[in-house]
RNA sequence: GCCUUCUUAGCUCAGUUGGUUAGAGCAGUAGACUGUUAAUCUAUUGGUCCUAGGUUCGAGUCCUAGAGAAGGCGCCA
């Protein structure tokens, strides 16, 4: 006999007629004298399986300890349903209880639970068809960058976790130490690397080294940030991409950009229907309640087909930034940050703007004005602005920051010079510009961000498995 | 970190200008039911009204402080 998971029973027919057994966690029961129904769920995929029982083949004690959240084994003949909601149900002949689950203790209910009440439950909430979805589409998406990538010819590596970098500027850092703190007078001499070191902000500076010698790379891995921020994108802990690519300048860096988000989408919108048609319609349920104004003009798929039909806008700092002082929010004092003078940095509700307003498409804002950019990114021949480019999204704002990186030792050190940045801490990184120094570029995605994007969840935190925030480090 | 709002049963929420014993749906429990679909029907258990002070004859409701959460903002991906 087959023992099968469900999404295989589910779509394809070879095992009609024939006995097989399957093993899954009950989400509802519906017990009636004669015969019950049970909906099991088994997370290959949203859909589940109704078993059917004859009470006349099973004990009544056994059926009766079968609740929400119960573990089972079960086997019986795969037939046509005779019910409306279902092509196929399982008849038992055979059913066995693997783990019991107290429904009085039980916190996942077969009901709407709201997001906050499932994060405080986050251990538990996989088991929900809404957080199941998004796992299961985070690891298409997570697959499809690797594929993207590997197919294109660039390697993975992997940079450090453990950095005594701190040079880079992109966020307040986590210590890492061994050395007992409750001790006066600590010497990093004395911990463990002879120094003192920090958990990665970023690992774009050591993928350029290997970009300078592989060509094309990427890096995947886990990113912390120490800062303060209390938002619906930002995590303590969270996954980037960040591929660097010798021989690209800022335009082939763009390109790239551009194919990875699109192939991505459509690698979700071709494997992941089920997933998302079901996030489709949990979005369309809970805009029910909301003002016309405040619900999405597309529907999810809609929204996701369109991003991989339509080429992104490029636009130049400069002129989004004379798009944003003529607009009407601007000109009636409707922005909380008036747009006044060329250099300001764009607040969110400018790329807001843009995207969701102005151009009604993914933007791609390049050439920013150097003093608010970091010291890697390369200058321009205007000495005003450097070849840095952000694109934005609707929804979820800057989901990609990029740039094309400066690789003239003269310039690089000069730039580091002005924003205090040390030569003698980045030694390692300047040898790539004294020894056979190339164009070449990069940039770095957050997998999260992208993530909710393709799922429409609203908060960040409910598309990572285990979200970590300022004051929340559970399970 | 800043601003605004919120915190009432296991969950989702109602609770009037401060006024008897704080309610509903779902879940749970007991029972009924020949095919259900978040099954249905009947009965029923369940409360530190976030915490600590205060005002008042009287506080779920008003005031102060604190905790937690949500949304917005900043920092960024």
């Amino acid at each position: 006999m087959d023992k099968e998971r469900i999404k295989i029973i589910l779509i394809t027919e070879k095992h009609f007629g024939s006995e097989i057994s399957v093993s899954g966690w009950v989400r509802t029961k519906r017990q009636s004298k004669n015969v019950s129904f049970i909906t099991l769920n088994d997370g290959s995929t949203v859909n589940s399986l109704q078993i059917v029982l004859d009470m006349n083949d099973f004990d009544l004690e056994l059926v009766d300890d079968i609740n929400s959240g119960t573990s089972l084994s079960i086997s019986g003949k795969l037939v046509k349903s005779e019910g409306k909601n279902q092509d196929f149900e399982l008849i038992a002949n055979e059913l066995k209880i693997l783990g019991k689950s107290d429904p009085e203790e039980y916190p996942i209910q077969p009901k709407r639970h709201s997001f906050e009440f499932l994060r405080e439950v986050a251990h538990l909430r996989p088991r929900t068809n809404t957080f199941s979805s998004i796992f299961r589409i985070r690891h298409s998406i997570i697959f499809a960058i690797h594929k993207f990538f590997n197919d294109k010819g660039f390697y993975n590596i992997h940079t450090p976790i453990i950095t005594s970098s701190d040079a880079e500027g992109a966020g307040e850092m986590f210590k890492v130490t061994s050395l007992d703190l409750d001790k006066k007078n600590i010497d990093f001499k004395d911990d463990f690397f002879s120094k003192p070191v920090n958990l990665t902000v970023s690992g774009q500076l050591n993928a350029e080294l290997g970009a300078l010698a592989l060509s094309e790379v990427y890096t995947f891995g886990p990113t912390f940030r120490a800062e303060n921020s209390n938002t619906s994108k930002h995590l303590s802990e969270f996954w980037m991409i960040e591929p660097e690519m010798a021989f690209y300048d800022i335009n082939d860096n763009m390109d790239l950009a551009e194919e990875m988000l699109k192939y991505v989408i459509r690698y979700v919108l071709d494997r992941c229907n089920d997933d998302l048609l079901f996030l489709e319609n949990l979005e369309k349920n809970e805009e029910k309640s909301l003002p016309q104004i405040q619900r999405n003009e597309y529907a999810l798929i809609e929204r996701l087909s369109k991003i991989t039909e339509n080429t992104f806008d490029r636009v130049s700092y400069t002129d989004a930034f004379n798009i944003l002082r003529n607009s009407k929010p601007n000109k009636k004092g409707k922005f909380k940050f008036k747009v006044d003078e060329w250099g300001i940095d764009f607040q969110s509700e400018h790329e807001r703007y843009l995207v969701e307003k102005h151009f009604k498409n993914p933007v791609i804002v390049i050439d920013y004005p150097r003093e608010i950019k970091a010291f890697y990114m390369r200058s321009n021949e205007d000495n005003k602005t450097v070849a840095a480019m952000d694109v934005l999204f609707p929804t979820v704002g800057e989901i990609i920051g990029g740039s094309q990186r400066e690789e003239r030792l003269d310039m690089l050190t000069k730039r580091m010079d002005e924003m205090n940045v040390s030569k003698k801490d980045l030694s390692w990184y300047l040898d790539t510009r004294r020894f056979g120094t190339v164009v070449h570029s990069g940039f770095g995605l957050g997998l999260e961000r992208l993530v909710q994007f393709i799922t429409g969840m609203k908060n960040i935190r409910d598309v990572i498995p285990f979200p970590r925030t300022p004051g929340n480090c559970n399970y």
